[in-house]
DNA sequence: ATAAACTTTCAATAATTATTGAAAGTTTAA
DNA sequence: TTAAACTTTCAATAATTATTGAAAGTTTAT
């Protein structure tokens, strides 16, 4: 494997893996290929490289810089915009899952909570519903909490004694 | 909210989440409605409560099936098949993250381990995606270990002891 | 062996989601 | 102020994914 067909093995499996992240293709490949970028790039090159639109990558650009993981870049003497994506594995891997969180599952747990405080009116299948959702609440809620102090600790001591405890 | 307002709200959230643990809406509102159910349903019922034909409720249940969440009940004396889920949350969770590793997260880890392996000729675009795909690499790789580590510990000593660190 | 009671399959269709591309908008330089 | 260089928006279209429903398949009882 040579580095073109690495390269777009790279892109095409991260594109692909978007949802596993809750993004679109395009959107991950945007990211896939910034992140193994040299240099900055300008909507031209990305467009050129994914052979996609300009709407479509605009965009997906927008998008990635909402999520903060995407930043414009201006080279100084060019009219151009450039684009560049976060490097850092751990800091990308702290800003999806405080996105996610904050999309998704927050949302969801707040539903359970409402769900699982209903009155409960004696019957059985109203005691199993406050039951079930309450069990679900805490682990969503626990997971979620667990999620994010992870990815919030820095490759520390804590990380590194909890990674010979796990493996 | 009564029962019924509080159990369409419940299926219609864990539905919408489905994406979430990476399955579609139908299947995660069947396995919804079966994990507050206080009895093994059959498709009729499902198709009835649900509003969903047939053949997707067959479909789902069979994929449910697959995932091993969903079991078949046969009632004696009936003719018709009855389904329940897992109603324990803890099992629930270590089955579904162990299906996502298998099916979606280890399949990524061997591609990102063969594009961190390519040769280096020394220049500087390819140190760049190996140097990036390799730290991709251990990041989801690690990422993958913990989680399943995490769900496959019972609510033991282990486990408590993280959440007092974490929390 | 037959028919009733059920489940599965799958081509057709509907619903959803992603993408395009051209018009409108913005910024900069002269 | 004008025009060139660029970006954004969004209605139209394409691609993908989910759903239907009826025919085919299976199982059980007689």
């Amino acid at each position: 494997m040579n580095y073109e067909e690495a390269k777009i093995k790279f892109i095409s499996t991260w594109g692909s893996l978007g949802t596993l992240w809750g993004i679109n293709k395009a959107m991950a490949q945007i990211q896939a290929l910034l992140f193994i970028s040299t240099k900055p790039l300008s909507m031209e090159e990305i467009m050129e490289e994914l052979q996609i639109s300009r709407g479509n990558t605009s965009m997906n650009l927008r998008q990635l810089m909402d999520w903060g993981i995407v930043t414009k870049e201006l080279i100084p003497g060019e009219r151009k915009e450039y684009f560049s994506t976060e490097k850092e594995v751990q800091e990308l891997a702290r800003i999806v899952a405080k996105e996610r969180s904050r999309r998704e599952i927050k949302p969801v747990i707040k539903v359970l909570n409402e769900v699982s405080s209903i009155e409960d009116d004696g019957t059985e299948k109203t005691k199993e519903l406050i039951k079930q959702t309450k069990a679900l609440h805490d682990l969503t809620e626990t997971a979620d909490a667990m999620i994010n102090k992870l990815v919030n600790q820095q490759q520390n001591w804590i990380t590194k004694s909890l990674l010979k405890l796990f493996t």
